[in-house]
DNA sequence: TCGGTTGCGTTATATTATAACATTACCTGT
DNA sequence: ACAGGTAATGTTATAATATAACGCAACCGA
């Protein structure tokens, strides 16, 4: 079983996903590691939990959950994190959703397109070079030098669909 | 000189905005009319001050301005009128910025894919239908029904770069 | 003009995010 | 080990964005 394909996909829902949350933390370690980041306690919990799922998760729910674990926190502590980890490229956020999911290409500096289903929740991260190659070419057409890309499809994945007529 | 070109574009810094406020009120009349839509007073004017400019702009910008105008308002006014435009495809609301922009064709329930300078704010509606192939495409590889679509990139447009360098 | 529906006013509050400053933890050089 | 600086976190307050709930008024069709 394998946690993320190249071009990126669905999770299965039977998908071990316990191999997923191991593989980012480690990728997430090993970049940290080599770019002399701290990669603290916190932020590694953070990190995790934003993992605990394959749906982007509000700020103010991963908040409740640091606390609860025996730590009481404010916002600017998650808002810090989420920073930190944004900044680093562990994480993304999903402008359309106020929400934060992890990266599966922990540490590369690259753009991510989002498919999001609007019945389970879950998101692919899709690696875009179709899409990209699109944009690219409505950027060069207008002279517009790309910074910072927001693409987010929302829907209906596979399996929700093909439940639907059950 | 023209308000909009076939497959969207940055408004030139001459051009005459009169007829793009012009069009749009027109063109959005005109939707409501042939749907029997109520294009109240205040929506009308909040359409106009969204039209003010190709920027998007707030909420609360927008609150203040319709504020100002011997009315008194408060956010659910705003809101109210800003779903109301939303839902009748007369503007559309740019997710990574939490701002509203006017729509260019008005009326259509086409998707629409955005280009926003990061320096002058203005921002470029694109008819995207190579972009849209490019989505579709990763959709039907992920067997991803498409509903709604969140395409924001950001930059610089071919103004603000060319005097960059001056 | 009656009566229903739609739009708007108003008050209160939810949700998301940041500013500013204090304190603690950590690392570095000695 | 310790001093001193830097980075991380705690804490308090508040900003910015958005919605819920309810009442009144305007509009419109019969």
């Amino acid at each position: 079983m394998v946690a993320t394909k190249v071009k990126g996909c669905f999770p299965s829902p039977h998908h071990d996903h316990h191999s997923c949350v191991a593989a980012a933390l480690a990728s997430a370690e090993a970049h940290c590691t080599a770019n002399s980041l701290r990669l603290t306690e916190l932020r590694r919990q953070v990190l995790e939990l934003i993992w605990a799922s394959h749906r982007p998760v509000g700020a103010y729910t991963l908040l409740e959950q640091i606390s609860g674990n025996g730590r009481k926190a404010a916002p600017p502590t998650i808002y810090r994190t989420l920073s930190f980890l944004l900044e680093h490229g562990l994480i993304h956020r999903i402008a359309s959703l106020n929400a934060y999911i992890g990266c599966s290409h922990s540490g590369d500096d690259h753009t991510a397109r989002f498919f999001i289903c609007d019945q389970c929740g879950e998101a692919a991260e899709v690696d875009g070079t179709v899409i990209d190659e699109a944009i690219s070419k409505d950027a060069q057409r207008l002279g517009f030098r790309i910074g910072k890309q927001t693409v987010e499809v929302a829907g209906v994945c596979a399996e929700c669909d093909s439940g639907r007529d059950k």
